[in-house]
DNA sequence: GTCTATAGATTGATAGAC
DNA sequence: GTCTATCAATCTATAGAC
């Protein structure tokens, strides 16, 4: 198929959602303006709703993405036999994810009072539904007396915070690979729960 | 000292720290007009400029404020004898005095970005310093062998995390009341550094 | 598909009257 | 101390040329 002289389409689209992210996560959705992304990719301001219709959806876009891509991820994960396997693999899953993709975790978290209603309230459904992963695994091992948790709804949003944490102290320079982050927060989460 | 009339310097003063705190809390910083807040004071926007040089140290005056009042409240908590006794402490004190002040907790982990540089080095100054409180505790009882803890660093941060977590979900209308979440909270910081 | 140009609204901050 | 009025800059989004 021919192609007009001058259309990038294909490559200009993920380009603009890049600088979005990065600008968002660097200085704010409210502080960033369409005419700061459009000079991170390269073009002019106008030429940016080629791709997004505005700059709301280019946040939502941006949050619904990665929640979608932590659901998948989780999903695809290898299932374990027994309660302390499946929290491990959780806790292993959650800290290598979030660490991957910090713009996206502190944009996700950060910005939800930016979005609109409609728009909140779908992430906020994603958000919900990854928990209840978590919550399934704490339930089932109290279930069958092999965690002992006072509450699993509170534990679940316990661990979580706990773990999302790292986001905000790791650096990959630092003294700790990342398999031994994994090790000291799983011996932490695993305590917890006994 | 007789007063000129329609001078309330002493009240609109607070009134307009109140409604920055509200509305930064609400909207986030940027997302918010300096006639915004005049309008929740019920002022016109020019006479806030006679409360603050400008919209940054208003932000910025709030955050120190909160970090004050932090480290002042947790000097006048009474000590405790020994480790788990000055932890149980610290879990008790930091849960109840955030879940006190949402708004400027909220603020103040959320607005980092916004500070100018020499602001932002003041306030992770006062985090930094409320932080090693923790670990003092951490680190005494792991020299002492009451404690068994990885890393004290890492696991200062862990229950850091953990525990300013609570204001995402507590609300005081909620089926726990705030001792009952002090406890369950407490429950796993014990165990997790056992 | 990208450009220039611009509409129309809003921003932080200041000046001067009272 | 507060008001009205305003400056100069900036914003999102769109229109129309190429």
């Amino acid at each position: 198929m021919a192609r007009t002289a001058g259309s990038h389409s294909d490559i200009t689209g993920p380009r603009v959602r890049e600088a979005a992210l990065t600008l968002f996560a660097r200085h704010g959705y409210a502080a960033v303006s369409m005419r700061q992304i459009a000079k991170e990719v390269g073009v002019q301001a106008g030429a940016l709703y080629n791709y997004t219709t505005d700059k709301q959806s280019l946040l939502f876009d941006l949050m619904r993405g990665h929640m979608d891509d932590l659901l998948d991820a989780w999903a695809k994960e290898p299932s374990a036999e027994d309660a302390f396997g499946r929290l491990e693999r959780f806790t292993r899953f959650h800290i290598r994810f979030h660490l991957g993709r910090p713009q996206a975790v502190f944009i996700s978290y950060m910005e939800l009072r930016n979005l609109t209603p409609e728009n909140f309230a779908t992430i906020e459904d994603l958000r919900r539904r990854y928990e209840s992963e978590l919550e399934k695994i704490l339930r089932d091992g109290r279930d069958n007396d092999v965690f002992r948790v006072a509450d699993t709804k509170i534990t679940t949003l316990a661990i979580i915070a706990m773990l999302t944490g790292v986001n905000t102290w790791y650096r990959s320079a630092g003294r700790l690979s990342l398999s031994e982050v994994e090790a000291i927060y799983w011996d932490m989460v695993r305590k917890a729960v006994t």
